[in-house]
DNA sequence: AAGTGGTCTAGACCACTCT
DNA sequence: GAGTGGTCTAGACCACTTG
C-alpha cells in the first residue's frame, strides 16, 4: 500500500481548480513531482545515477511500473536519460556527445568544432525588458556575459547573455575563460543550475555596424536574431540570451512534428 | 497467445542487421508498424476513430498493454490523437482548433487570423535540386504553388510549394481556391497524403526585388528563409517548400527540449 | 551471477463521454 | 449503463552492463 503519496483514490484528488488546471493528479505524477524536488534539492547532480526504479518505488511506496512511468516521462523532457542495463541518470550539458544541446545551428557541410571567444563579463543592473522575462525587478542585479562562436576561425555567433545576480554569485571572466565546454556545463556544476527548456523566438534583421565588425559581415547584412528564454525545474526562468547568427556557411536547424 | 505477429520471444528477431541497426524489435513496435500499415492503406481517415485498443488487441493477438505501447508512441509522434472517453483518432491538419500545425509564425500581439492569395499554380520539371530533396529524378513531373499569407492585410510570408506530380494528380488552383484551410488538410481529404513530420532549415536572406513588392518591404531588407521538407509515413519525403518571412511583426517561435 | 532498465501479460478499478 | 482511454498493481521474463 502506497504510504508517502497520497493515493489519488482516497483524498488526494486537487480540489482547488484554477482555469483549466487539471483536477485530478495521477499518482505517477506525484512522484514524478517527488523525484524533480530531489533534484532541485542537488540529492543527485548531473550526470550521476538516480536510484533504481525498484528502490524508487520502495521509497515512496509504489509499484515498479509507477515509478516507472513518472520516470518515462522525465526521460521524453529530457530530464532524466535511461541506459539499459546502467541505470537512470542525471542529464547533463556538459556531456561529451552533442555538445551545445540547445543550440540549433548546423554548418552545411562538415563536422562543428565551435571556439569560443569571451568579449565581455559584467555586472549589471537589469533592464526593464530583460528584468520582465526573467520575472525580476527592473535593476536588480544581472551578470551580462558577450561571447562570439567561431566556426572553422570565422565568427558564426554573437551571443549577448543575461544572468539573474543572484543565481550565479562568484561568476567571472576568469571561470568562463577556464572552463570547457558549453556555459551550461558550467552553470550545472558550480551554481547547481540546470537548464531544462528554452523558448526562441527568431527573427531575421540587418547587421548594425558594430554587430558587423564582430561577425566580419558586411553593415545591414541580413543575420538571424534568436532571441532565448531558459527553463528550471518548476518552468523558472533563469536565463535570457540574445544571439545574432551569421548563415552564410549555417543554418538553423528545426524538427517539426 | 499472440497469433499474427510473431513473438519476439521466438524466432522475429531481426537477424540481418545494418550499421547502428537495432538488433531488436519488441513486440509493440511490430503492432506501431501494422497500426501504420492500415493508416498507409486508408483504413481509416484523417480525423476518423481507430477501433479501440481492445479491439485491436483481439485483432492482433496481443495483450491491451501492448496495443497501448505501440498507440502511445504514435501519440507521442501526433499520428493519432487519444480522446478519453471517445476513442483514438488519426490526427490531422484540417482541424478547427490550431490551424497550420507546422507554421510556427506567430504574431508579436494580437490573434492570428490569416488570409490566404494564391499567386500561381502550374505543372513543372523537378529542377535537381528539389528532385534530389524528394528522392526523385530530375525532369520529373511537379506542381509548383505559390502563394501569399496576409495578416490583417499585410502580406507576411511568401511561399514556393513544390509537390509530386505523381501524388497529386488533378491539383489545380481552382481546387485549391475552393478549399478551406491549409493545404494539408486538402491534402490529407482529396490525395491521401499526411503530413506527420517535417525538417527546416532557417536562414536570414536580404529581399531581391520581385519578394520585395509583394511582402511590401524595400529590396535588400532582411527576411526568414524557412526551407520545409515535409515527410509522410515511412519517412518517405512528398513536399518540399520554401518560405519567406517578412519578420517586421511576426516572429518564429520555437521550442527547445 | 547479480543488478539494471525493457517488455509483456492479466486483472482491477478510475475518469470521461455519450446515450 | 456501456464503452472508451487512463491508472495502478504484481509477476514473469528478456536485454544489457558490470564484476
Amino acid at each position: 500500500m502506497p504510504a508517502s503519496p497520497q493515493l489519488p483514490a482516497d483524498t488526494a484528488r486537487d480540489t482547488a481548480r484554477a482555469e483549466g488546471a487539471p483536477s485530478f493528479s495521477p499518482l505517477y505524477r506525484q512522484i514524478k513531482g517527488l523525484i524533480i524536488g530531489g533534484l532541485q534539492a542537488g540529492e543527485w547532480k548531473a550526470g550521476e545515477a538516480i536510484p533504481s526504479e525498484l528502490e524508487l518505488a520502495a521509497r515512496f511506496g509504489v509499484s515498479q511500473g509507477t515509478v516507472r512511468k513518472a520516470v518515462d516521462e522525465l526521460a521524453a523532457e529530457s530530464v532524466l536519460v535511461r541506459r539499459q542495463g546502467k541505470g537512470t541518470f542525471v542529464a547533463t550539458h556538459a556531456e561529451q556527445k552533442i555538445q551545445y544541446r540547445f543550440l540549433r545551428l548546423v554548418p552545411d557541410e562538415g563536422a562543428e568544432s565551435l571556439g569560443r571567444q569571451l568579449l565581455d563579463c559584467r555586472r549589471q543592473r537589469a533592464p526593464a525588458a530583460i528584468a520582465r522575462q526573467l520575472q525580476m525587478r527592473s535593476g536588480d542585479a544581472m551578470i551580462e556575459v558577450r561571447r562570439l562562436l567561431h566556426s572553422k576561425g570565422q565568427p558564426v555567433v554573437l551571443d549577448d547573455i543575461w544572468l539573474p545576480g543572484a543565481l550565479f554569485k562568484g561568476l567571472t571572466a576568469e571561470r568562463l575563460e577556464q572552463h570547457r565546454g558549453p556555459f551550461y556545463g558550467l552553470f550545472e556544476a558550480e551554481f547547481g543550475v540546470h537548464m531544462i527548456r528554452a523558448q526562441e523566438k527568431i527573427r531575421a534583421v540587418a547587421a548594425d555596424a558594430e554587430t558587423a565588425e564582430l561577425l566580419k559581415v558586411a553593415v545591414g547584412a541580413p543575420l538571424l536574431s534568436v532571441e532565448r528564454l531558459s527553463f528550471t525545474y518548476g518552468d523558472k526562468p533563469v536565463e535570457f540570451r540574445r544571439g545574432l547568427y551569421s548563415t552564410a556557411t549555417h543554418f538553423y536547424r528545426n524538427e517539426l512534428n
